[in-house]
Parts: C-alpha cells; sequence; structure tokens
DNA sequence: GTGAAAGCGCTAACAA
DNA sequence: TTGTTAGCGCTTTCAC
C-alpha cells in the first residue's frame, strides 16, 4: 500500500541504496539524483520513520516529563523545549506525570525500548538526592529542570532564584526601605528555599536584619494570614512575597489593616507576571524567564545527544525585576 | 547490546514467536509463561517499540497541534489530551505551529511516514473552508477542536460559545439588568462571533434591543477603549465582554469615568478564571472548560483510531458561568 | 501450543 | 558512484 524506497528504485531505475544514499544526503550523480527527486515527487513517498528508528536505533524523539501541564510555566518551558528541538530534528513525545504518582526514574525505561533519545525532567518541587543519582547514574542524555541535590553528575537548568531575590533587595533598599519583611514559600518547593537566601544575604549585604521572615503557603489565604502577621511590625515598609498568589492576600491583608499599597508598605512578588501584571494594583515582580529554561534545557539535551557523554554543567537563568504599581518609596519621616 | 526477544526465547528454551506471542497476550502454556516472564525479568527485557511498528504499521502515536502552546487555554487542552490518551496506550507527539506559518493541512503529511495514527488539530482561530474541506478529505483520524467550517465530514470539540454569552444575558437580565452593552472580539477568533450572536440572541428573548455592539481586540487597551464608547449611553447598566483582557480594561474605563464597578456598572467576561479570580475586583466570567475540551477530542480520536471511520460529530461542550465581584444587581430607581 | 520462515522499510557495510 | 547483501527486532502466517 505505501510507497517505499524500492518503489522509487525501480521507478528511477535505480537501487535502493542510492536512493537511501540520496534521501540521507549522499553523494549521487546529479542524473540520478533528479530521476530519484522526480519518482519521490511522482509517486508522493515518505520515508518511513519507523524502519529509519529500527535500523539506526535512534528515535529522534525525545520525552518531556513535566510535574503539572495545566500549570502556565510549564506550558511556557513546554513551548520553548518545543522550538529548540523541533529545530534540531527531533520531535517530542510528551509524558505528564500528573495523574500517575511516579517516580522520575520511572521514565528511564522509555531509553530502553527505542522510545526516546534524550529526556527532560522537569519540576520545581525538590528532589530526593538518591533519585537524582539514579538518573545520573546510567548517563543516558538528560537534562534536569529545576533542582539537581547538589550532584555533578547531571545537567541541570534552574532559575537565579537567590539572585532574583537579591535584585528586589538591592530594589527596595535603593527605595530607601530598611525593614523589610519575607514571606517564604513551601519546603517543598526547591525555589523557595533559595530565594529565602537570597533575601537573606541581600538584607546581610547592607547591614540589615533579615529578621522577620514568616512562612506560608503559595495560596492568596497563605499569604494573607502571613501578612498580617507580618504587619504586626509597625516598622516594615515592604515585603518581599515568595510568589504571586501569596502577593494578593498580602495585599489584601495590607488593605484590611489600614495600610495603603504602595505608600505604606511596598509589596513585590517572584513569579512569571501574567497575573501581575493585570491585578489592581499591578505586582512589582520578578519575572521567571520560562521560555528561555525549556530553551536551554532543550539546546543543552540536543548537544547531549550529539556529542554523547560531556562534562556535566548547572545553568542558572537570570530573572529579571519588573516593577509596577505595588511598590516604590519608603514612607518618609520618622515612624 | 539491547536484549531482544530471540535472547528471550534462548534463554526460556522456546522460540522468538512463542515469547511473541506471549507478550502479546497470546495463549501459551502456564509453564512456558512463567519460564518467558522470569527471562524477561532476569534480562530486563524492554520490547522494541520502533520494530513493533514497522511491522503493524501503526506508530502508537498521535500528534497534537496547537496554536499557540504558550497560552494557559492550550495547555490545558493539552493536559486533558495527555490524560486520556495515555490510558488508551498513545503517547502524545506535539508539534507546535508557533514557528512556521504553516497550514493545518501540512500535518497531514505525518500519517504518511509511519509518524503518528491520529491527529488533533487545535486553533480558536476561524478555519478556512477549503483547508478544512482538505483535512476531511483523506478520512484520517483527525479530530479539530474550534472552527469546523460547518464541514461535516470530519470531527470537531468546541466550547458552546453562543450558549454561554446567552447564560451571561440571562443572569444580567435576572439581576434587572435591561441596557446591556456588547464588546465583540475580533473577527479572526471563530468563538467571538457566535459570542455575539449568544448576545444578541439572549437580548431578542428578553425583548431587548442589542444595539451597543463595539468592536474590539481581545486587549486591555482595546477593552477600555471600547468602553469608552459604551459609557457614552448613560442608560447602560452592565458591559459583557467577549474576553477576559478587554474586561480589565473596561473596568478601568468606568472607574475613569466615575463608575464604580459593580454598583453603577456590572462587567462580566468570558474566559478561564485564571486571572479573574484574584483581580480587584475579582470578575464575573463564563469558564470554558478546556481541559474537557481536550479530554473529549482525545477520546474522539482514540475510537476513530480503533473503528476507523465513523458518522462525523460535532461536540459542544458547555460553559459555566462563575459569579465573582465585578457583577451584581442593576442600580435600583430612574436614571 | 509451538517453531520455522518470511518480511515490514530501511541503512550500512562491502564489493564492484 | 553504484548495486548486492545482510540485517535491525519484531509480528504473523502456516505447518507441525
Amino acid at each position: 500500500l505505501a510507497v517505499t524506497i524500492i518503489d522509487i528504485a525501480r521507478d528511477s531505475n535505480t537501487s535502493k541504496s542510492t536512493v537511501s544514499r540520496y534521501l540521507n544526503g549522499g553523494s549521487v550523480k546529479p542524473a540520478t539524483a533528479q530521476a530519484i527527486e522526480a519518482s519521490v515527487k511522482k509517486l508522493n513517498y515518505h520515508p518511513n520513520v519507523n524502519a529509519r528508528r529500527l535500523v539506526t536505533s535512534k528515535s529522534h524523539a525525545i520525552g518531556v516529563v513535566l510535574e503539572d501541564i495545566s500549570n502556565t510555566y510549564f506550558s511556557e518551558v513546554l513551548a520553548g523545549i518545543q522550538s529548540v528541538v523541533t529545530n534540531s530534528g527531533y520531535v517530542c513525545t510528551f509524558y505528564s506525570r500528573a495523574s500517575n504518582s511516579s517516580k522520575e526514574s520511572d521514565y528511564l525505561s522509555l531509553f530502553n525500548g527505542g522510545h526516546i533519545d534524550g529526556l527532560i525532567l522537569g519540576t520545581f518541587q525538590k528532589r530526593i538526592e538518591q533519585e537524582v543519582a539514579k538518573l545520573a547514574k546510567m548517563d543516558y542524555p538528560i537534562v534536569l529542570i529545576g533542582d539537581n541535590c547538589g550532584n555533578k553528575k547531571i545537567d541541570c537548568v534552574d532559575v537565579d532564584n537567590e539572585d532574583g531575590t537579591l535584585e528586589e533587595v538591592e530594589y527596595l533598599h535603593s527605595m530607601g526601605h530598611r525593614r523589610i519583611a519575607y514571606l517564604r514559600g513551601p519546603e517543598m518547593i526547591s525555589g523557595a528555599r533559595t530565594r529565602a537566601q537570597g533575601f537573606i544575604e541581600g538584607m546581610h549585604r547592607h547591614g540589615l536584619k533579615a529578621d522577620i521572615i514568616v512562612d506560608t503557603e503559595w495560596t492568596v489565604e497563605g499569604g494573607y494570614a502571613a501578612a498580617m502577621q507580618v504587619l504586626r511590625h509597625q516598622d516594615v515598609t515592604a515585603i518581599i512575597c515568595s510568589n504571586e498568589y501569596c502577593a494578593y492576600g498580602a495585599i489584601s491583608a495590607c488593605q484590611e489593616s489600614g495600610r495603603t499599597v504602595p505608600d505604606d508598605i511596598s509589596i513585590v512578588a517572584f513569579d512569571d507576571g501574567t497575573l501581575a501584571r493585570y491585578s489592581v494594583p499591578s505586582i512589582t515582580t520578578v519575572k521567571q524567564p520560562f521560555k528561555s529554561v525549556g530553551e536551554t534545557a532543550a539546546n543543552h539535551l540536543v548537544n547531549l545527544m550529539k556529542s554523547g557523554s560531556q562534562a556535566k554543567t548547572r545553568i542558572l537563568l537570570q530573572s529579571h525585576l519588573v516593577i509596577r504599581s505595588s511598590s516604590g518609596a519608603a514612607p518618609a519621616g520618622p515612624r
């Protein structure tokens, strides 16, 4: 039924292998090339990828496993991966982790049956050292997004959470803020700890005490409750929220306790800004380069698949402070 | 290097074909079964998908082509597709249309090389009749998401945009609103027209004039400008925005022209509500069932691939009005 | 219930 | 430069 390389060979008066060679960019006589080209068009020939995959033992497919695909962050990451991978002649097979409570190492088996040539594992959850070790062990082409537990034997791409928060502190300091509180995110999210470190580091650089740190879930309600606690400190003029959602809660808390944002209290958050841009007030955020994370991971993976094992790196991508209307100069005068 | 079916046969003292039969659920003697099972475990055998694909001419992969993957809507759709497809033993290969300005019919060629067994084409843009006809012509397993240009020869899943808007009108009417304006979306988006029809239909049902309809882009700026025009009608008490972003603009416009939302003007929008929930005020929206769209499309495709050609259907999924704080009762008394 | 043999469509030696 | 040949790992008749 399907037209094969043999049909082309017959139609163009050559052999299977010549056709194959031509199709794969080998050198053939111009005349033969034209004849083959003509037959391909005429018979509407399309190479069978699966035969090709079988004989070359390369699937030209990469697997992508992301925590939760309906999340905006991940969809941007996926978009980044997709564009790079396509340009390198790979297809992108998607495996969701949402349903089953599978471990990331379960996906290693995809390398066996010829399913994939490379794998991108993406989560912003904290990883387990053992799991990461398992992933690193076989030395397959794998790139991690997010946490790598400090494992030097596996490639990893992440957002520079510490530096992003550092930038927030710098900004607020430059605006005259001295008493800055921090809403720290859940321990299970790998970035939450790093962000908090950035806060502490930033405060110390300016000789300020990083003593108002309240833990919170990354939810509106959590942010509200945490901010309420923070606001008991009458001298606080700025709150750094480790996440966008809890920033909404923090704003509500400010409003309810009679503080104006940004006149009395400046609020800054950390995230992608899809929401932050449109809220009232719009929220100053550190925008994470999610698409770039995907692109970088994919580029790295493609190199890995081409050149085999390489020195492993951990790439930290710069995020960017976007100043909006939830933050401003510290209120003047003695408090 | 890789362990094959032959290794298993040798190790379990049977033949290639018996192993294959067992692996595919054929009947073998219990003893043989156990022996094979043991060898599989022992040698860590994984069937080679590509050999299997070659010989069965089935890839067990479906292609997914979505307009813009970084868009929240599509990522939910993809999540829906993914979950269904995985449970049916397929993998989901993703092809983005973002980069190249390719036509949807270009992806038909994926059916030739054994790349995919089925295809989901998703866009909320208006489609071209000719293109849809091309897609329908070959009778491949294809499911469209969005517009189908009224073509009865291809399966299609869409959100019931008309009914959703109808529901908005019903709601506003029940809250006492009589002069309701409509911000109509861009002509190129297939849902925009259908939503507008819902508005007109809804107004007519109550004997109301659907005479304040302003066209707008689905942007904050567009919504602002359009709402400003609408607000020249002093008696308008509610604005239906065909999209979430332009609702933000409309709210700004209201505030700037001294109207309070929702006391003076009720605002309702159409979309997924990720943003709407967190804005101040939170926005009443018709929430589209994007995940469900994906699931439905995938289920349909799986059936199509199993049973071959079937009667074609167009499935319209119900959306749902979520009442939030941007809307309320019409202002009392004469205006 | 089982095994031998043929072949899916292709690539990759190798010899010509 | 080209054609012959031998597989890649698997499924699937078809005899036994």
